[in-house]
DNA sequence: CCACGATCCTGCTAGC
DNA sequence: TGCTAGCAGGATCGTG
């Protein structure tokens, strides 16, 4: 599931594999799903001949600046977006190929097709609602903006806070239990229940597991690629998800799995005790 | 205003 | 061995 880490992360790979200054040349959608704005012959129309200047991240969207329009790319749970010699045989989900001007292509692929783009008007209308809803990125965070979340959504368990891409954006399932297990509060805590310095502890912590992530350029379960078909090795370092019945790294009591916010939660019983 | 469950989708896997 | 039901979850939408 690409989060912040491995969004930046394909966004660096992408960079470095020489994308920016390269024109789209063809387009091809070969599933419209893939498709969010506008239709596919204008969406393959408009992009066509447009010169990729560059690669912004917002959140969990990447954004590519072509020429005046930005073409908008999330990736979900399961996309994938690299660049790829032409000749390399087509990986299955292939849904959108963008013919690039040295021959190499831009792929993206999506197993679930839950992910895929939006070509921006040249307004900057039609993006995608949620882009402009977005909290500030994690190191942007302030503790003012979590102590104000915590006072408004008091009653709410600080995991769904987290989640909650308006209030900050970028993190995901993993991230959310990784950083609230580094912090030493329980994901099922009332955000009204935290104390000022149990706040401190989580933004420590989602900004700590985020560079973390991004120093080993992110998580690979199964899917997920950078911009070059890279996996990610911050798996072997996680401390709570995907742990279930293993011994935490901090105290060796077993992680146990729970649901909360309903998604799976994972959390070390001992470190994260479940009232204050 | 906020929370929660269902929904989308496919591949993997636990269980029979 | 082979089938199926359940699970995985980011974001959205409808309901309470």
């Amino acid at each position: 599931m690409p989060e912040l880490p491995e969004v930046e992360t394909v966004r660096r790979t992408l960079l470095e594999g020489g994308l920016a200054g390269l024109a789209i040349v063809a387009v091809r959608v070969l599933h419209p799903d893939a498709v969010h704005w506008p239709d596919t012959a204008r969406f393959s129309r408009e992009l066509q001949g447009r010169r990729i200047d560059g690669v912004r991240r917002r959140g969990k969207f990447l954004l590519l600046d072509c020429g005046g329009r930005t073409l908008a790319c999330h990736l979900r749970m399961t996309g994938r977006l690299w660049l790829s010699a032409a000749q390399e045989a087509h990986l299955s989900h292939t849904h959108v190929v963008l013919e690039l001007s040295d021959g190499r292509e831009l792929r993206f692929r999506d197993v679930r097709r839950f992910g895929g783009f939006t070509l921006m008007e040249p307004d900057g209308s039609m993006g995608p609602p949620l882009l402009a809803r977005l909290g500030p990125e994690p190191e942007e965070l302030s503790l003012a903006d979590l102590a104000r979340a915590c006072s408004r959504r008091a009653g709410s368990p600080v995991k769904s806070l987290l989640l909650d891409q308006a209030f900050v954006a970028g993190l995901g399932n993993i991230y959310a239990d990784e950083a609230l297990h580094r912090a030493g509060v329980h994901p099922g805590r009332t955000c009204g229940s935290l104390s000022t310095q149990e706040q401190g502890a989580v933004r420590r912590g989602v900004r700590t597991v985020l560079r973390e992530a991004l120093r080993h350029r992110g998580t690979t379960f199964l899917d997920f690629r950078d911009g070059a078909g890279e996996p990610g090795a911050f798996q072997a370092f996680l401390r709570v998800y995907g742990r279930e019945g293993l011994p935490c790294r901090r105290c060796t009591t077993p992680i146990a799995k729970t649901r909360i916010a309903g998604r799976g939660t994972h959390l070390c019983p001992r470190c994260q005790p479940e009232g204050e």
